[in-house]
DNA sequence: CTGAAAGCGCTAACAC
DNA sequence: GTGTTAGCGCTTTCAG
């Protein structure tokens, strides 16, 4: 390692003396244009451009109250939902002059209360954030009582802000799609479901939607692991008396499904069909093409985005009443087909 | 939407005023709580508890020059290599006390300028890039002219320190893996080539394991366009003397290949072995699970965000010299087999 | 249309 | 071990 040169970046006031001008007119030629002369205003940007000057963010922050950043507060960025999410809350985010500062949970609770903590400390204007479970977190709780702006994304619940999607009614969708096409032993497979309302919104869908159908369900199958998940599916679908469809919490888990089908000799879709839950983009290119519930990702982070944006700017909080509910849409592709005749 | 409510957060001096100290005392708590009496120490603490206290950032990062925040550039995050790499460069910034600024710049070049000079003028003490083509990058060679510290991922020069894998080398044992098991008419498949280093490295490494075998490729084939993709290697595939082996430059485009391959009535690999490049996790639970050259994405960011932490440390910044290259692995998977028979 | 001056919240000499 | 003071770079009244 070489050592650091000096190199500071200007400051306003070395900009206001080449320019011959005050400080306050080189901070309104960046703030407010119209105010200054347009002679002075060219000189003044064109000493800026010679010296690569661009106002210091912290001490703008730091005299206005105002950072331009935003906080994003998502389980894992392994997940593509979340990365296309964050994709999406980024691209609405550059243009508008917000930066962003994403924070990993892993699905841990305790760290989603420290990360918001950690990132109102840095100073953050808003907050988006995916939590484990928006009924029960302490750390929402708090962060209403606050007066930081926030809007969570992919959660629902009636006191929080939310842009999301109805989940239950989207599996209720998903399987009368499948009672449609013949199917009746119909087994569903999610996470751990106390780690996500979401999951437990979409179970909640599939068990509404068996019973309404008078069809008893399998067990639910629950896979805490990914390490595991695959075997663990497998075992059930090598009972004599498998389910003809799996239909799982989300796209990971379906792929997974479909591992386990094929080592278990199970065609997909002939002898089982499979649905996922969240339109990642890289089930369109599978094959068997992964038959989900396409939830506008990128979209949901976008809305979020601009929500918070807007609330920014008019001095106010994201009010829960106005929550956005996304529009789902059920692709169904080459993983679902008709059920196997019965045996 | 309500309107926010005041609810400022306290200052130093308050809490400096309510614990009966000075503003200097309570900054020593927090910066060096050594040299502070055990009792005042705690007064000091509860009270700051008492308020909610946290210091404020950009305070701070004003009167320090050091924002603990890094900028990270990368293409998009909806190729999970990045959003893997990136939460790599999360998990070990985080418990340092460092925050993530990420911009992405969807492969468009003058983004990759605009980023830096955007996320310098938010302060960042450092940046981590994955940059379109190291060598011919104006911003690059600007940024390298400033003090701030940086350090390249994926891309490898040698005027810029890298955390990088050995892209040619790689794809040369890939080619001959695939010798090995009986391939002769193999092909290559790229996204744009010129908007990649590491595509074009590859793609070297390629050629030199072919002509050093005396075998003469199939044309490249080039994919600019994702929506076509699977078209476009389809038609090669339906061709009679279609290749049996196809070598693609990322994992995104092999799963598209095996795609095409079904499309195209081949199997995959009993008529056509597909190879992908990156090891993204997926992959691996894909059916066939996908042949690719698994480099480790996570840690590629976390070497990147400890080797810029250090620096930053030690007020240098990191030395290309010092450049890490890091070990790739060939994972030999269901996507790959013997040749078939010649017809 | 422009300048002077105060102060955002914090840290780091420097005193005591 | 603790307090006093100055100042980081900017914006924003308030004068003119």
């Amino acid at each position: 390692m070489k050592s650091t040169q000096a190199a500071q970046r200007p400051s306003i006031v070395e900009i206001a003396r080449h320019a011959g001008v005050s400080p306050s007119t080189v901070s309104r030629v960046f703030n407010d244009p119209d105010r200054v002369q347009e002679a002075t205003r060219e000189t003044v940007l064109r000493v800026c451009s010679e010296f690569g000057y661009r106002p210091n963010a912290s001490a703008r922050t730091l005299r206005t109250q105002r950072s331009q950043v935003l906080g994003v507060v998502l389980p894992t960025l392994e997940n593509p939902v979340f990365s296309e999410c964050l994709q999406g809350i980024a691209s609405t985010t550059a243009p508008r002059g917000y930066a962003i500062m994403p924070v990993t949970t892993q699905y841990v609770v305790e760290a989603e209360g420290n990360a918001i903590e950690d990132l109102q400390a840095f100073g953050v204007d808003g907050l988006i954030l995916v939590v484990s479970d928006a009924a029960s977190s302490e750390a929402l709780r708090r962060l209403k009582n606050r007066s930081i702006p926030y809007v969570l994304v992919y959660n629902r619940h009636d006191s929080h802000p939310c842009v999301s999607v109805a989940g239950d009614a989207a599996m209720h969708d998903v399987v009368f799609g499948l009672l449609e096409r013949g199917h009746k032993r119909i087994a569903m497979v999610c996470g751990r479901l106390h780690a996500s309302d979401r999951a437990q919104q979409r179970y909640a869908g599939f068990v509404e939607a068996m019973a309404h159908a008078d069809l008893t369900p399998y067990p639910l199958i629950e896979v805490p692991f990914i390490e595991t998940a695959i075997q663990e599916i497998a075992a059930v679908l090598q009972r004599n008396d498998h389910p003809t469809a799996l239909v799982c919490s989300n796209d990971l888990i379906a792929i997974r499904a479909m591992r386990a089908a094929r080592q278990s000799r199970l065609r997909v879709p002939e002898d089982v069909s499979i649905t996922g839950f969240d339109g990642v983009k890289l089930g369109e290119d599978l094959t068997p093409q992964l038959s989900t519930v396409a939830q506008p990702n990128a979209e949901m982070g976008m809305s979020a985005a601009r929500w918070l944006i807007n609330s920014i700017a008019q001095q106010r909080v994201p009010n829960a009443a106005d929550s956005i509910s996304l529009p789902y849409r059920i692709r169904w592709a080459e993983s679902c087909s008709q059920a196997p005749p019965v045996q």
